[in-house]
DNA sequence: ATATCATTTAGAATCATTCTAATTATTGAG
DNA sequence: CTCAATAATTAGAATGATTCTAAATGATAT
């Protein structure tokens, strides 16, 4: 599916570039890295942006290639890892499907996912009691599923790993 | 990674069986659905709840196979679907490793997850103000990150299917 | 220009999962 | 019991997303 079809030529945003910010930070953060912001890595960034799909990686492939016909899907899946590693870019995790992409707000927030269009929708943090059907209510959702899980490291490896640094191991 | 090692006959539970109800639950929900419990399936369940672990579906046919050497992968991925169909096992889906179940709590509730040793472990549903740091105090874990997604249908897709049983389409 | 280093590439490899077509087990009717 | 019908199970192939690899290309800096 194809996100953005905009041309080359030093593209401002379609509707009215409220992620230039997003934009120039995402390239700051890459040049800081110590890696280039070539042209095609800064079309990546743009489609990223440019789309409120959360697209998947073949999605922003598609858009890339749009300006940069030749662009291989492995260039993608490259800059989406340095992404992830400065904290620039939301993954959110599927296993039926492909990832896909919030680069936005790329820290954790909550989405609603349509289990029939595959929409990725962002939603506003509510308060909590009854999250399924206050959110229902709020968006006209037809909720049948939360995912909340917490991502960390367990008391256990926090230890195993700060022995490893004393040369306990 | 070995799930359970107990011997075929009659086998209730190691801790004491408090996941017999479940058990029983599992098994009449099967009948409903019309699919016979077989001994492999009676054995995939047991192995399922014996497992505080939330066992991927490799694990729990290893455990399986120490009683059923010859059992197929197929026969547990089979029976995964039938399960998650009628709503007796959670799925918590990854994509950069294999899913996780959770027979002994098949709706959604919390998670933490260990990005050392993919440890998924229950999480008391504690009250969610700062529910990163409170996580964190509660818990011993480091979080870093936070997954609340909310999946379901859509109002257009709500919208479109209602049409199509109208016969609109 | 040229040596160096990063970037990009096409395609192979991997891994979880699903599919397929054949085999085996179970069940119910007679 | 026996046999036909149906369900369950199997091994392995197919799929699809992602990662890896090794070669090619591009940019940079003297």
């Amino acid at each position: 599916m194809l996100i953005q079809a905009s041309g080359e030529p030093a593209s401002p945003f379609p509707q009215g570039g409220e992620f230039s910010f997003r934009l120039e930070e995402m390239k700051a953060a890459l040049r800081e890295r110590g890696v280039a912001v070539t042209r095609k890595r800064a079309k990546l960034l743009e489609v990223l942006l440019a789309s409120d799909r959360h697209p998947s990686v073949s999605e922003i492939h598609e858009g890339v290639r749009v300006a940069y016909p030749g662009t291989s899907l492995a260039t993608i899946y490259n800059t989406i890892e340095i992404l992830k590693e400065t904290g620039q870019v939301l993954e959110i995790e599927f296993s039926a499907s492909a990832n896909r992409y919030d680069g936005r707000i790329p820290v954790s927030h909550p989405h609603l996912v349509c289990l029939q269009c595959e929409k990725v929708e962002d939603m506003e943090n509510t308060a909590t009691h009854d999250p399924l059907e206050r959110v229902s209510q709020a968006t006209g959702y037809e909720i049948v599923r939360l995912r909340t899980d917490y991502y960390g490291t367990c008391p256990e490896c926090l230890e195993a790993s700060s022995s490893a640094e004393r040369g306990c191991l």
